[in-house]
DNA sequence: AGAAACATGAGCAACTCA
DNA sequence: TGAGTTGCTCATGTTTCT
């Protein structure tokens, strides 16, 4: 099927949807398509030809119903077996060796440990071909490397921990904090969590030394929650070619706070902030509320927005709390307790007494959006506050992508993936860089709904190509796009958080649930982004 | 049927204090 | 230094409402 062709009914948004697409994906064969002895290679001709209706329209749409992957049969021949066995061949790991770790493991078992166990499997291997083989040589280390990123994480954090003690951090970026624990690997969590600096404290980091894999064409940016599950941003690291997150928290860009890990190969010197400069209090974005805001609420930062709001119930109690005491202040234990629901639920005082959760126009403020620019257009509004809630701060990741607009004054062709209501779009729209050609990869019909509105509302010259799910994003369609395109100088993207947030009591399971699995997509395309690139030099 | 409302802690790190 | 306390978190599953 062309990748250019009109999208039909959009796939399920439900929260099986993913498992029932994979399972699609497994049926349809993908991985007999790829090189496994070599992964990633790219052995088949691109078509250097625009299809003649890409140039037609500006907008484009791909279907996900391909009428080859619907079958029946395929999905109940699944075991759980195949999952864990295709995204690793996926990957780029031998099929055999994938085998006989998942047969001594057992299905069930995480793929963190299956990978973890394929690479012990190597070293053994390596440690006893050792004694009768002659030792590689450097380019052949490199080709190693760049295959399989896992084998080299204990030199690489023992290197870069080595290289922080002798840099010698300033007393407050020394207070670190352990993320990651596990083998001798270790992240941290710096304090203040500013990254390599925000605007106003930008001085920590004047250049940084990228891995050789990560040094190569496309840039990417990678996002998710900074309170990840112990071991997950170690994982996430290893896998985008060992380059270190960087952490930083929203609340420098805005009033309310969004702890964020950013792992990406931008360069990281000479940023700048988008204007108008953002209001940073609650009190300077929202002054109108300044009138009913008691002095024992001395907040002046909102916690990480929610993709939910707080329930009229609660609200209600508060306020019959609060006028029990008649216009008296209240005493300690009920301002405790009020407090408490507020920095909790993120409720901002409205009226006499009166809380209230932010409404989405106010988010859409909070995070750099335009006003209103999820609203409307057949958007509810509960699942306008999960659209909202589970973007980027548009403020922040603009900061680090400013670096790209002296690099591409002519404007980028971009991949976008787990686009969400266009944060990373808006993010380089606002920056004043052009949006050549744009791959938006979003399952949730309603915020590829905002998305294109938002992309016709603003005259993009570009074109923009719509597709519904990663997992069908395949390397003959990636191929097609780089034909059609030239490349891609940006694969962006925050994979979903479900599984690692804290918020999540029933099924945080880390990059083993079934939505932040999808990490390992975005890895996936972007090495296959990076392969094609890197043959055509 | 779909949207909205409601009830439901765990996990981790920062902080406090003896 | 270590035990105890405090605070925060891109949420999920079920029930109720429209």
């Amino acid at each position: 099927m062309s990748p250019f062709e009109v999208a039909g009914p959009s796939s399920s948004t439900g929260p099986n949807s993913t498992s029932k697409v994979a399972a699609q994906f497994i049926g349809m064969g993908f991985p007999k398509e790829m090189d496994q002895a070599k992964p990633y290679s790219v052995g088949r001709n691109v078509s250097t030809e625009p299809s003649s209706s890409a140039f037609e329209s500006n907008m484009y749409n791909i279907s996900d119903d391909d009428s080859s992957l619907t079958s029946e049969e395929s999905m109940d021949d699944l075991s759980g077996k195949d999952m864990p066995w295709t995204l690793l061949v996926e990957m780029g790991y031998d099929a055999q060796e994938v085998s006989i770790a998942i047969d001594k493991l057992g299905p069930d078992v995480e793929m963190t440990e299956l990978i973890d166990h394929i690479c012990a499997a190597r070293l053994e291997k390596e440690l006893q071909n050792q004694t009768t083989e002659p030792p590689l040589l450097d380019h052949e280390i490199t080709q190693n490397e760049n295959c399989f990123p896992f084998e080299k994480k204990r030199r690489h954090f023992e290197r870069h921990s080595e290289a922080r003690k002798r840099e010698g951090h300033s007393k407050a970026i020394e207070k670190k904090h352990i993320v990651d624990g596990g083998d001798d690997q270790v992240l941290h969590l710096p304090n203040p969590m500013i990254g390599y600096g925000v605007p106003d404290n930008p001085w920590r980091k004047l250049e940084r030394k990228l891995p050789d894999s990560a040094n190569a064409p496309p840039y990417f940016y990678y996002e998710n929650v900074a309170l990840a599950p112990k071991g997950v941003w170690g994982t996430i690291s290893r896998f985008l070619y060992d380059v270190e997150p960087e952490f930083v928290d929203s609340v420098y860009f805005s009033a309310a706070a969004r702890k964020r890990g950013y792992v990406h190969n931008l360069p990281i010197t000479n940023r700048f902030s988008l204007l108008p400069a953002p209001p940073l209090t609650i009190q300077d974005a929202f002054p109108l509320l300044r009138k009913w805001w008691p002095k024992w609420d001395e907040r002046t930062k909102l916690n990480c927005v929610l993709t939910k709001p707080a329930s009229a119930k609660l609200t209600e109690k508060i306020r019959t709390h609060l006028e029990a005491y008649g216009g008296d202040e209240p005493p300690l234990f009920v301002k405790k307790y009020i407090l408490e629901q507020c920095r909790k639920w993120n409720l901002v005082w409205v009226g006499k007494n009166r809380v209230a959760p932010l409404d989405p126009d106010e988010i859409e403020l909070l995070l750099g959006f335009p006003k209103g620019h999820s609203r409307g257009g057949g958007t509810s509004v509960s699942s306008r506050y999960t659209a909202v809630g589970n973007s980027f701060q548009v403020d922040t990741v603009a900061y680090h992508l400013s670096v790209l607009k002296r690099l591409f004054p002519n404007g980028m062709n971009v991949l976008s993936l787990f686009s969400g209501i266009g944060g990373a779009e808006v993010a380089l729209h606002r920056l004043g860089i052009g949006l050549k050609n744009v791959v938006s990869v979003e399952i949730c019909e309603v915020n590829r709904n905002i998305m294109r509105s938002w992309w016709e509302q603003t005259n993009q010259q570009g074109s923009l190509v719509e597709a519904a799910d990663v997992e069908q994003v395949t390397g003959e369609r990636i191929e097609q796009w780089i034909g059609v395109f030239g490349g891609f100088d940006l694969v962006i993207g925050g994979s979903p958080c479900s599984n690692l947030s804290g918020s999540n009591r029933v099924s945080r399971n880390g990059l083993e649930g079934d939505q932040s699995s999808l990490f390992f997509h975005y890895y996936r395309v972007l090495n296959h982004v990076k392969s094609v690139m890197g043959e055509q030099g």
